[in-house]
DNA sequence: CGTAATCGGTTCATATATTGAACCATTGTT
DNA sequence: AACAATGGTTCAATATATGAACCGATTACG
């Protein structure tokens, strides 16, 4: 492992529950050396990606990373072309709707919205979505680029005892995703939750990111299932068209398959 | 210099003139090794704080930025912490107002308000301000850490005819920054600008950032000159306040000076 | 067309930067 | 006053970064 990944590491281990780290916990969080994470802290501050709390002297995240953001989205204007599918999804569907943007082999929370309908609400607080165990990661897996499937069998930790555990487990989930064009993790990453997921598409024509809807498991029913399909449909054409991007012909069929044969179960129940 | 600030260094190369750039072209801009900057770019993009352009393999600012700036801003509310006081500030002097924040040797942009009072304004638009030619450049060499004035003297692009050339036409204007309290930039960036600015403080006791009025030079009179400074010193407490610092009783004396003195040329006049 | 020039990416011996146990200084606690 | 934290520093051992040369694929061009 690089030195200046160490270092970057390091900035992870801020969170809005732990917004300032003083040099101690850090290395005990980090799991290094005092000497080493003082000079990576270091350098992360003459850099501007942390700064020191005067008195305290504590570490925290420094300005270079708001202006770094705000090019981020200037250039890449992400979040903003996502926020109001996903804003309207989520109050649509009255559950938690997300959105997660695929970088290299890593799926990266982009934004989230709570439904203020119900009082039980899943919660999006974790930054990285595990290619092996959510719905982002497996539409990831089945309209991403194809190393990916390998990047993410070679760590198949379990989250839950539904959480797949050998590539073949995993295969068919990916199999499935691609044949109906939604992805499904029924209690895969957290126990109580079950999500549904449907890709988005960027102006290069391949799949990008992930639109998703993440439920209480207990409250999954058919008929909130249609809606949230059909809902997810919507939000993904219309963030892959902000993104430059379209809904590809073969997903668009899947999907038009799966709502039809969606329909026929309601009716014949 | 460690490998991990070079890795970082990689990160200033973009803007939004330039949102990618292609490893040949980035190791020219690196003035590095083509292997080295690869593994470097490698590095950022394992962390998400770069990615690739599939199509053109070219690289830009990743994901992980914009959650990094949120993560940021979440915790030390910079902008949300001066965004009343420039509000207020554009609307009592019906001009444009503008705050930017120091971060190493870089004034970036952080936030600016235009009042709807005239239909010609001053536009700010760019990211980083020009320390020797800008008013807010000006508060950062004359309130700012020792090292900027070097800093600044290696390059001393000429903008207008009035940008000053030599750093000891800069170091005057810094002398008269410091002993008034104020800095002007009277068409030294843009010739039709005149700029007046005051130094913003922190909880650390030093210069972090500094607000400003951009004034279109046409319709600056010795009156709005005396409203500006006015409304900068209250939008400097305000700000000062919010980001948990205090203005220095030396820059209130400055202020106050410079005050009295600007109350006695209105009245002769 | 063939060839020369670029491009992104890779290799491996060399050399340099990183590492961490032990250390110091300061502060707050008992 | 002794103790246990904290943040910060040193230096020999060594793990890691480096860059010239190389590769294969595109692209430019006479």
């Amino acid at each position: 492992m690089s030195s200046a990944s160490k270092a970057l590491d390091l900035l992870s281990l801020f969170s809005t529950a732990r917004p300032e780290i003083g040099l101690s916990q850090m290395c005990k969080l980090a799991k290094r050396d005092k000497a080493t994470t003082y000079r990576h802290l270091q350098v992360l501050e003459a850099a501007g990606f942390v700064e020191q709390n005067a008195n305290t002297k504590h570490y925290r995240l420094g300005p270079t990373l708001l202006q770094l953001g705000r090019m981020r989205e200037a250039t890449v204007p992400r979040e903003t072309g996502a926020r109001e599918a996903t804003r309207m999804l989520a109050d649509k569907t009255g559950e938690t709707a997300h959105v997660s943007v695929l970088s290299g082999a890593n799926l990266f929370a982009l934004l989230s919205f709570e439904s203020l309908k119900h009082s039980t609400r899943a919660i999006i607080d974790i930054t990285t979505f595990p290619l092996h165990a959510t719905a982002s990661g497996y539409c990831a897996l089945a309209f991403g680029p194809d190393g990916l499937f390998d990047a993410a069998c070679e760590t198949l930790n379990s989250y839950t005892d539904k959480t797949p555990s050998t590539p073949q487990a995993l295969q068919a989930i990916v199999e499935d995703t691609r044949h109906s064009g939604f992805a499904r993790s029924d209690g895969r990453f957290e126990s109580e939750i079950h999500s549904l997921s449907a890709p988005v598409f960027d102006q290069t024509g391949g799949f990008c990111g992930a639109v998703s809807v993440a439920s209480v498991a207990s409250r999954f029913t058919p008929a909130l299932e249609t809606l949230i399909k059909s809902e997810l449909i919507t939000a993904s054409r219309d963030i892959s068209r902000n993104w430059g991007g379209v809904v590809p012909a073969a997903v668009e069929h899947a999907w038009a398959t799966s709502m039809a044969q969606q329909q026929e179960l309601e009716t014949t129940s």
